[in-house]
DNA sequence: GTTGACAGGCGTACACCGTACACCTAACGT
DNA sequence: ACGTTAGGTGTACGGTGTACGCCTGTCAAC
């Protein structure tokens, strides 16, 4: 015993907190995945034994609630505009930054169901912008749901690339049967992509310039929003 | 062995298949929950091993694409009509009766990655519809990214309801409390928490109207799309 | 100083999960 | 009559989250 004091007394952990649990988190998932992220291989990672961590975050899930807000912390902060319209643009862009920089913050975000105070914060300040704009609250709360994930900066992958990465590429006239019987069966998919990737078809899906799908989508919601608006639009009850 | 024999000539379980897996697996999921649904638990629901489902579903993933495939039988065929926003729209309610019918299933949907020929055809019938009410291969595409996960007949919850049913209702002084500090973090969102429930904050978020919610920026995104149809929108490229 | 509370890291243990692998057997085409 | 094979069985492995009790270093109060 006396060894280990002595030990001890020269190399000592900087000890564990919340705050570096979470970020230790959050960087493991930036690596090796959210699925990936268990207990036992963050306390790893620490350098401490699994049941540690919970002294500090009380089970998985608060632990990925936790996570979720030190990707929010990143987005910046509303800044004063007269355009509604540009600000919302700009901050929800911001908040796409953040979440493009933890590919996993997009699944957790989505399967979480708590709402901690950072994230009530994030959506009463970004209410509070339409609010500013002039939208009156009945039109904020249902425009607010209109956006749905993407006022996180995020829409759904349509179509998320299962390719695997080390298959070989089929011979060139297997691709060509199976793209004639896809074709046949799905022939505006098969349209589309051709489309989207001016006729490249080799990696169909994975085409997709999703900042410009993001961009796009928030336009169409963003004008259709301020139509609403300036036609003092209410639901009638 | 002889025993086993006898009895096995008198009692002859229906065998399984994949259709009666991916069936029961629904219909449990539908009762337990997706979280509760383990290749185990169906098994036993089954009245068979675990690894017998093996012979029938590659893994537990592919079980999931499968019962989102049964998910997906049940929405209604595309109706021909001249009118594109009316068929759209008529769909993905239907889409969305489907997938309210098996409560699971959006997050489901929202886990897959996978795209089974079954959801191909969706999309791709969706698609065609967008190419029938006029158009471009161009704009069908980013119309159909624009849906995102609407086109599924869902829209994320911003405010799932996490509160536990059999907790006591807080007291009124204790309640009152809450709602100011409330108010004083989250204003704009308490502002239109009770514009949606009438001055009612017994349940804050519990009282969002989905169904409205859905239509709402189901029609803001629609009117968007025949705006961007009717003046010939198109990527420059 | 001594002591006692306590915060925080440790170790063990449990129940559950998905699924690889070897086996056994009933049914069927030849 | 017989080999093949589809389909259900049993065992086992490595993983998960986390409940519970212990042990120790730190620090406040006496």
């Amino acid at each position: 015993m006396g060894v280990r004091t002595l030990t001890d007394g020269v190399v000592r952990r900087t000890p564990l907190s919340r705050d570096r649990v979470l970020r230790a988190a959050v960087d493991l998932a930036d690596v090796v995945g959210i699925e990936a992220l268990s207990m036992r291989r963050l306390a790893q990672e620490l350098g401490v034994v699994p049941m540690a961590l919970y002294k500090h975050v009380a089970n998985k899930d608060e632990l990925v609630d936790g996570m979720v807000d030190v990707v929010l912390g990143e987005i910046e902060p509303a800044d004063p505009t007269p355009d509604w319209q540009a600000a919302v643009r700009r901050r929800l862009l911001s908040a796409r930054e953040a979440v493009l920089r933890h590919p996993w913050a997009r699944k957790a975000i989505e399967s979480r169901t708590r709402r901690t105070p950072m994230v009530l914060g994030y959506m009463d300040s970004l209410a509070g912008m339409f609010r500013a704009g002039g939208f009156s609250a009945d039109l904020t709360h249902h425009v607010m749901h209109a956006l749905g994930n993407r006022m996180w900066g995020f829409s759904p992958e349509l179509f998320e690339e299962a390719r695997d990465p080390d298959a070989p590429p089929p011979a060139v006239e297997e691709q060509e049967a199976m793209a004639a019987e896809f074709g046949r069966r799905f022939p505006h998919i098969l349209e589309i992509a051709t489309v989207a990737t001016q006729g490249d078809l080799s990696g169909v899906g994975g085409g997709c310039d999703e900042q410009f799908e993001f961009e796009f989508a928030l336009d169409v919601l963003l004008d259709g929003f301020e139509r609403l608006r300036v036609q003092g639009w209410t639901s009638r009850r």
